[in-house]
DNA sequence: AGAGTGGATAATGTATACAAATAGCTCTGG
DNA sequence: CCAGAGCTATTTGTATACATTATCCACTCT
């Protein structure tokens, strides 16, 4: 898909993201087009798009609204990747290359240096971060796996979530890498696998601790 | 999607599934629309829907073809599955409720029928074991975990195997089945979890030696 | 007054025409 | 005979108009 298909898709998700579309939302193609100035049919695309990765749901009559992201939704979605990408870092710690290893240490070099500035860089803890589970995702080598993922990371939450991290917990997440590291270096699957696990769900955990709460208060609050 | 964008997802899935369109074979979307007597939008939509299904692949430059399944590609595939259903089996397991364990157990019941006829009925097998896997991930009460699972069974693979199971294997699977209901009776995650994974991969062990030998044969032969 | 029906309204599904981009071929120059 | 440039034909992307379907509201009939 080209220009028009992708700046919708983008620019629909941005929209969500920024809860300018609000969860629960009727999201109306015509709207959306005029929206994103292109024509109805990018945005079908994009809505497809989004609807497999479960940011907009249908209902039974095909009509779109935001999806709404319970605590247990996300709950749900940390757990499915934790599962998934202690997976993939199993496999890539048994199919591990020297060049590849460089990579990652480059990510968390770059994670290291945003998390050091007088003002933590979140734009470039997350580039780092982001850099640094492609790449063992490619070690992976699994197209499949690598789609499954695609559906569960980059979510609202997870995007969302750092923003929230306290310069200890950014350190923190630094550290765990440098772990799985070691657990590379070593062509240690299981114990790649273990930390990888750790490492998703303690970030569910932060998560769950800033929003969880205000959720809550939220709910309590209608 | 209503009926024209269904048809058309139905009719070039099973035109693959078939090898009507062997694998590595450009797909066009004219020609499948005229193929299928419908216009282009709505096989735009199938086409969308196959390839995130892994059973189509485009290019970078955005034309589409058959995906090619390696014995290796269903390793993976199987894998995988192995690792979600297992999941979803867990959850399930916790979360068991008597009236869905009726349901579970009127499937096998009905894959039992199904085998000892004087010709084992592979369709019926195949529904019954469709029910059974569907009640289980029912009960797991995940979409998230049921839209990953949804792009990872029914494969073509998958989908062929039975047809070349034993009645002994076609035995085996069922008697499996029994177990994993005697975990759900119990509410018993782990043993659930354990059995599955088992079921899943014994699935695979099978499709490879029906399968694997005659893809390396073909494969020596060209 | 309440339930159900009918029609107006709004949203999605489909077809078709046209635009853009790509691949493959031919023709030329070396 | 090979390499490359340019053209043609094929294929996909986008816009738009129309068809179909769902929702909502008002109105009627009991």
């Amino acid at each position: 898909m080209s220009r028009a298909s992708d700046r919708a898709f983008e620019a629909i998700r941005s929209m969500i993201l920024s809860g300018e579309l609000p969860a629960g939302a009727q999201v109306v193609e015509e709207a959306l087009a005029e929206k994103c100035g292109v024509s109805r049919t990018p945005v079908r695309d994009a809505l497809r798009r989004l609807e497999s990765d479960l940011l907009v749901v249908r209902t039974d009559t095909q009509r779109s609204f935001v999806a709404d992201w319970s605590l247990d939704d996300v709950a749900d979605a940390f757990e499915l990747r934790a599962i998934l990408e202690a997976e993939a870092a199993r496999r890539a710690a048994d199919q591990m290359t020297d060049s590849a290893l460089d990579r990652i240490r480059d990510a968390n070099r770059q994670i290291a240096d945003a998390i050091m500035k007088p003002a933590p860089d979140v734009g470039g803890f997350l580039e780092g971060n982001r850099e640094f589970h492609a790449v063992i995702l490619e070690v992976a080598g699994s197209r499949r796996l690598a789609a499954l993922l695609g559906t569960l990371i980059e979510q609202p939450v997870v995007w969302r979530t750092a923003h929230h991290y306290s310069r200890e917990a950014l350190y923190r997440s630094h550290s765990e890498h440098d772990e799985l590291i070691a657990a590379f270096a070593r062509r240690d699957g299981a114990w790649a696998k273990s930390i990888m696990t750790s490492h998703i769900l303690r970030a569910y955990h932060a998560y769950a601790d800033a929003h969880g709460r205000t959720a809550e208060f939220q709910q309590a609050a209608e």
